[in-house]
This record gives structure tokens, sequence and C-alpha cells, in this order.
DNA sequence: TAGATATTTAGATATTTTTCTAAATATTGC
DNA sequence: GCAATATTTAGAAAAATATCTAAATATCTA
């Protein structure tokens, strides 16, 4: 995992909102694109942030692309956050 | 939680190794800074960032001031992670 | 095939972030 | 009080990031 990418990608307000937006599963880019006041263009340059820290997964459907969540990711995040903290009385465990 | 201050002062390479640093106990801004080939001045910048974030808290020691994780965050941290990605069976509980 | 729609890529600009040097502040010990 | 040490603050330069407009690519439908 690249720890650098996924931290970097996560930093950006607009970034984690899309993930957000994602939750109730996949969109087009522009479904995802209605709730934000930007640029197709820029929206897109976010969508490659996230795609590059394995966060978001791709696929083409006709003339739309459509963006899901990769939540096994999630588990990574919460591996390096344990790894980054001090264990505080086993928290860890099976997770 | 100043959700923006975290992420944005987890996304730097140099922080998080400052945090990992300080997960064996307490070190002054001397002590971290020997492990990184940086100025004091930019180490201290780091520093603000973090304890803007409010993942470190510090303690003036005589001349020295000592820095230390603030694990009650790492909690709010989970949490927050948690928002973001979808619930997947119900690794939450406890934590 | 031509026109319309969806998305990305290229290139430019504005903003933010990281880092530095120099100077300021706080504290210790003589 | 003065010199030495530890750290922060101020201000500037360099690098990275977010955003835009314009143009390119892919796909659909008539």
């Amino acid at each position: 995992m690249k720890q650098q990418e996924v931290f970097k990608a996560m930093a950006d307000p607009t970034r984690r909102a899309i993930l957000k937006r994602l939750q109730g599963g996949p969109l087009t880019a522009g479904e995802i694109g209605e709730a934000f006041d930007i640029t197709p263009a820029s929206l897109s340059h976010h969508f490659a942030v996230l795609k590059h820290a394995d966060l978001v997964r791709t696929e083409r459907r006709g003339q739309y692309i459509v963006y899901s969540l990769n939540s096994t990711v999630f588990e990574d995040l919460a591996r390096m956050l344990m790894d980054l903290f001090p264990a505080k009385g086993k928290v860890g465990g099976k997770l």
C-alpha cells in the first residue's frame, strides 16, 4: 500500500467528500460532480489522485465512467493508524 | 475535532515520522530533531502543525520543550475513518 | 458518419506548503 | 547580568497542489 499516496489523497476536503458520496454505492463521474462547484476537469484531477492511492476503482460503462470505493484499503488504513499510534490497551485485535 | 487539520498534518512524511518517534514516550524538540536532516526552524513548523491538529501536546521543562503524543485523538481518527468508509460487516464495535 | 454527451489531458495561473536564514525569546548556570 | 543552549517567529525562496480554459478522446444515437 502506498501510504504517502493515501494520506495525501485524504488531505483534501473535496476528495474526502467524493469518498463520502460513494458510500451509497457506485456513481458516474458526472453524478459525483453534481455535488461540487468545480469544473469537470478539476474533478477529474481529484479522481486521478484517489485512483492513484487505490481508494477508488473505475469501470467504463458505455459513455460513462463509474467510480466505486475500494473498501479493502479501509483495513490497510486502520492498520496504518495502529502503526502510527501506541497500542493503548489492545484495541487492535482482529481488525 | 478539526478533521481538516488532522488529515493535513498526517499528509506529510516528516510529520508522520515525528509521531512515530514519539511512540516510545515524550521527547524534547531537540531529541526528535536528531533523526531528521532538517533545520530546527523547519522542525518547529512541523511541530506547530501537529500541535494545531491536536496530535501532540507540549510542556516546557526548563530550557527544553517536551513533546508527547495525544493518544485521545487516535480514537477520533478511527471514528473519522469509520465515517468515511462503509460499515462492511460491523468492524467498528467498541473502538 | 456527424453531432451530442461524458470524461480526460495539456498547459497556464494562483494558492499553499516546505524549507531556509536570520533574528527573537526563554531558560540555565556562572 | 552575561554567555550559552534550546526553541520559536519572521520573512523570503522553491516546490507542490488546486483550479481553470481549451482541446482531445470515447461512446452513443440519429
